[in-house]
DNA sequence: TTTAAATACATAATACACTTATGTATTAAT
DNA sequence: ATTAATACATAAGTGTATTATGTATTTAAA
């Protein structure tokens, strides 16, 4: 099963701060194969939206970024600024407390009344 | 707290199936303030997010309609159709996937290996 | 008693985040 | 030699929600 990309929206800032926060610094195209290993093809990160979500994190003073080469090809390594180890863990907080709320409303934890 | 608007993208039409699921019939009045009550004002549903959301599930064949009178005051009940039914379970399986794979993602939950 | 808040619907303009499509270029595999 | 994988990037289009606005009735408060 693939989630349908609605689900998906609005986490993926979330997912990049994490994987960042646990892995000190990663490239764009290695978070892309990282996503979909963990999840097992069940998120599909597509270029189009991970590459301008970087530079908005960057942008943002979240990100810090250093450039490779590796041969002649480019490799563009991002980590958390301090700020954004900070906004890393808020991001994830927040997504946990998120989850609980959706269990009440979607009664898949049995509600106490 | 409050979710940040970008967390709760997605799930408006999944709330709305469920708690129509279980409700038989709701009018989107009382679907803002039944959300409202069950996440404690962490999920605030606006009209202008619900009655779009609502008109598109019934021109989808989801739901169907029945309008009351209170006073002169008009009230539109909504309530699942068959199809609205199967749709209602699919979404929430759907999100309980995404719970748990966004889980293994953010290591909310600890993972073996 | 009149004014504000709550109830109850609705739509339009705007903003945002992602998808889809496209582009360039290098390296590894068939 | 050709295709697939690696690795970056941006632009056009879409979808979904936000914000703002509008109408109207009913209840509570000043």
């Amino acid at each position: 099963m693939i989630f349908s990309s609605e689900l998906i929206k609005g986490t993926l800032k979330t997912i990049v701060l994490k994987l960042l926060a646990e892995n000190k610094k990663m490239y764009g195209y290695e978070i892309t194969q990282t996503v979909k290993e963990i999840t097992k093809d069940r998120i599909q990160l597509t270029e189009g939206a991970l590459y301008p979500t970087l530079h908005a994190l960057e942008a943002d003073g979240l990100l810090t970024t250093e450039t490779e080469y590796i041969g002649k090809r480019v490799r563009k390594y991002y980590s958390l600024s301090p700020k954004g180890k900070t906004k890393a863990k808020e991001r994830v907080n927040e997504f946990a407390e998120f989850i609980e709320t959706m269990q009440d409303l979607l009664a898949i934890k049995p509600k106490l009344a």
